[in-house]
DNA sequence: CGCCTCATCTGCAACGATGTATTCCATCAC
DNA sequence: GTGATGGAATACATCGTTGCAGATGAGGCG
C-alpha cells in the first residue's frame, strides 16, 4: 500500500500530527525535526494523499471548467490558458463538456461534478442568466463568454460591441459597403451574437452607411456553419462585398466556401472574424480578426473564481471586468 | 453545511448504512424502504460525497491525460474523444499540460497528480519509455502517440509506417518525383517521425524513386514550424514538386508559406500533412491527409487502461492495440 | 416446537489527513 | 524560587463515506 503520514511520523520518531505540521509549514518546528521528518519523507517516497486532505479540509483545490466542446479551437486555446492560470496558483482544472446542450450544462452546475471542485467556471452556450442562478446555488460560479449578461453573476467580459464595430469600421475604412454579418439574425440583441451584432449596425450608423438584414445570416458558430451561410447567402443573389464572420471558425469556412466558388478574396470579398485563432495567422489568405484578450480573459476569471473561493466573508460586490481586445489585420481584409 | 448521508438516514428513519446500500444499489433492500430513502435523498437534495467516497474506496473515477498542450488542434481533438469515451463509462478526466518538458512529464508520472487519478493516458514527448517505466512505478498507464514505443507498456498504436506510406504513394501516383518531407531528420528511425519517414522511404522504394536526403527537414510538429522549414527549403534552391507534412499543422504552415511566396498549389506543389484535424477540410485549398483513427484510438485507449484499473490480477498481458486509418484525398494533393 | 436459512438491516471501524485543545519544558522577569 | 511566557510537540476527534461482521426476525422444515 500506499505511504502515509503514520509511517513517516513512525520513521522520523515524531507523532503523527508533526509530520502534518512539517508539510503544511507550520512556523514552530524546530529545524533538526524538520529535517528529520523530511529525511524520512524523502526516503519513504511518501506522498500527501489529496483525497484525505479534501475531505478533512473541505477544499479539493481544482476548478471545473465548464464549456461546450474541446475540438472547437477557441475554447482548446482558451482551456489552455486557464488551465496555466489555474496551476500557477496552485489549482487544477477538471474540464467538463457540455456539448452545448441545457441538460448537460445544468447536470454540470449540480450534480456530482460539483462535489469534486471548489469552483466553477463557465461558459453557458444552452442555459440562460436565471437558470444559471436556479441550478448554481452558493456554490463559487465566474462566466465566461457571455452569452449570459446578468448583474447578480460574477463574468469576465469581452468588448463585443466596441471590438466588433473595429471590425466593421476597418471593413468600411478599406470602402466596403456591402458587409455580410454570419451568425446573427436580424433582430438578436443579447448575448454575444447580439452585441457583436449591435458593434456592426453601431459602425455602420457611424459612417452613415444604411443597415441591410438581407446582409445578416444565422448559422452554427462552426466552420461548416460558416460554410453553409455564405452559400445560401450567394445562392440567393444578395450582393456584398464583404463578410464579418461573428468568429473565426466560421469566418473560415465562408472563407474556404467563397475561394471554392471562385470568388477572389480579397479582392471581390473581404473577409473578417473574431476570436484570433491560432488557425487564423496561417489561413491562406490570413485572417483579418479581432484578439478578445484570451489570455487576460482566462487570467481574470481565474483570478476572480479564486477570489472568491479563498474570501471568507460571503459580502464581495459582483465584478464583471472587461478584457482588452486588439484588431489583427491580415491578408483577407486589408 | 452539505446534507450528509447521516441525515438522509434521520430524515428517512433507517441507519447510515441502509442509505448507502441503496445508492450503492445492494440486492437485498426492500423496496418500500428503498423508497423511503430514495423520497429523503430527493427531498434534502442529498449528493454523494465524492471526496470521502473516494477516500473510502480507494478509487477516484478520474483518468489523467498528460498531454503538451490544449492549443495543439489534435490533441484537442483527442481529448475531446477521451472525455466522452471515458464521461461513457463513468469516470472523469483530468488533463494535465506537460508543455513538452521532461521535467513536467515526470513530474505528471510520480507527482501528487497520481493521487488523484485511478490511471493514467500519457502522450510522451521527451521521456524515453526507460525513463517512463522508472518515474510511473505500478500505477496503470496507457502510452498514446508512439514516440515511444516499448514491448514493455501497454499503448494504443497509429499504424504510422502504413498510413505515411499511404500518403506518400498517393503523391507518387500522382506523379510527384520530389516530395519533401517535413518533421523528421534524415536518419529518425524511431519516434513517430522516425516510423512516418520510414514509411515515406518504402513507398518511394515500392516506387523506384531514389531517396534524396536533401529533401527531409526538421522542424517543430506546429504551424510555424511548417512555414519555417518550407521556407529553408525554397531559400535552399532544392527543387520539389510535392511536401509531405508529418502533421497537419505544419504541412499548413508549410502550405501557407509556399502561397505567401506565390507557389500554385497543388500546380506547382501538392502538399499533405497527417492526422485529419478539422481544420484541413477547410483550409484552403483543403488538405489533403490521413486521418489516423483518432476516434478509435481514444476509445482503445480508454477502454484498456479501465481494464487494467479494474481488473485485479496483476497479471494482464501487454496489449498493442492499432488503430485503422485512411487517406482523406483533397485539393491540395488530388 | 426448536433449529436453520436467508433476506434485511444495523453498528463499528476504518480510509488518511487536519483542527483544536492540551501538554511539556525551557526561558525569563521579578 | 515562583509564576508567567511562549516555542515545540502531541492526543484526540473529525471530515463523509464504505467494508465487514453481526443482529434481527420471518418463514421453512423436520
Amino acid at each position: 500500500m500506499a505511504v502515509t503520514m503514520n509511517d513517516v511520523a513512525r520513521a522520523a520518531g515524531v507523532s503523527l500530527k508533526t509530520v502534518s505540521n512539517v508539510i503544511n509549514n507550520y512556523e514552530f518546528i524546530r529545524p533538526t525535526t524538520k529535517q528529520r521528518v523530511l529525511d524520512a519523507i524523502d526516503e519513504l517516497g511518501y506522498e500527501t494523499n489529496l483525497t484525505a486532505r479534501s475531505l478533512r479540509s473541505g477544499k479539493t483545490s481544482m476548478l471545473g471548467l465548464v464549456l461546450a466542446d474541446l475540438s472547437i479551437p477557441f475554447y482548446a486555446e482558451l482551456a489552455s490558458d486557464i488551465m496555466k492560470a489555474a496551476w500557477a496558483r496552485g489549482y487544477r482544472v477538471l474540464v467538463e463538456q457540455s456539448g452545448n446542450e441545457a441538460d448537460h450544462e445544468r447536470a454540470a452546475l449540480q450534480g456530482q461534478f460539483r462535489s469534486l471542485t471548489d469552483g466553477l467556471l463557465f461558459i453557458p452556450l444552452a442555459l440562460d442568466a436565471e437558470q444559471i442562478i436556479q441550478a448554481a446555488g452558493a456554490k463559487p460560479l465566474v462566466l465566461l463568454g457571455e452569452f449570459v449578461q446578468d448583474p447578480r453573476l460574477d463574468m469576465v467580459l469581452i468588448q463585443n460591441h466596441q471590438a466588433a464595430a473595429a471590425v466593421t469600421s476597418h471593413l468600411l475604412a478599406a470602402g466596403r459597403r456591402r458587409i455580410a454579418v454570419l451568425g446573427a439574425n436580424d433582430g438578436d440583441t443579447t448575448g454575444s451574437n447580439g452585441l457583436r451584432l449591435s458593434g456592426y449596425r453601431a459602425a455602420l450608423a457611424a459612417a452613415g452607411v444604411e443597415y441591410d438584414p438581407a446582409l445578416v445570416v444565422g448559422c452554427d458558430w462552426r466552420r461548416d456553419g460558416g460554410a453553409d451561410a455564405i452559400a445560401r447567402l450567394l445562392d440567393s443573389g444578395v450582393a456584398f462585398d464583404a463578410v464579418f464572420g461573428l468568429n473565426d471558425a466560421l469566418a473560415l469556412g465562408a472563407l474556404h466556401e467563397l475561394l471554392v466558388r471562385g470568388k477572389d478574396v480579397p479582392g471581390e470579398v473581404a473577409v473578417a472574424g473574431f476570436d484570433d485563432i491560432d488557425e487564423a495567422r496561417f489561413a491562406s489568405p490570413s485572417l483579418t480578426t479581432v484578439a478578445p484578450g484570451r489570455t487576460e480573459i482566462a487570467e481574470r476569471a481565474v483570478e476572480l473564481l479564486i477570489e472568491r473561493i479563498e474570501s471568507k466573508d460571503a459580502v464581495l460586490k459582483v465584478q464583471q471586468p472587461e478584457a482588452a481586445f486588439e484588431l489583427r489585420v491580415r491578408q483577407s481584409a486589408p
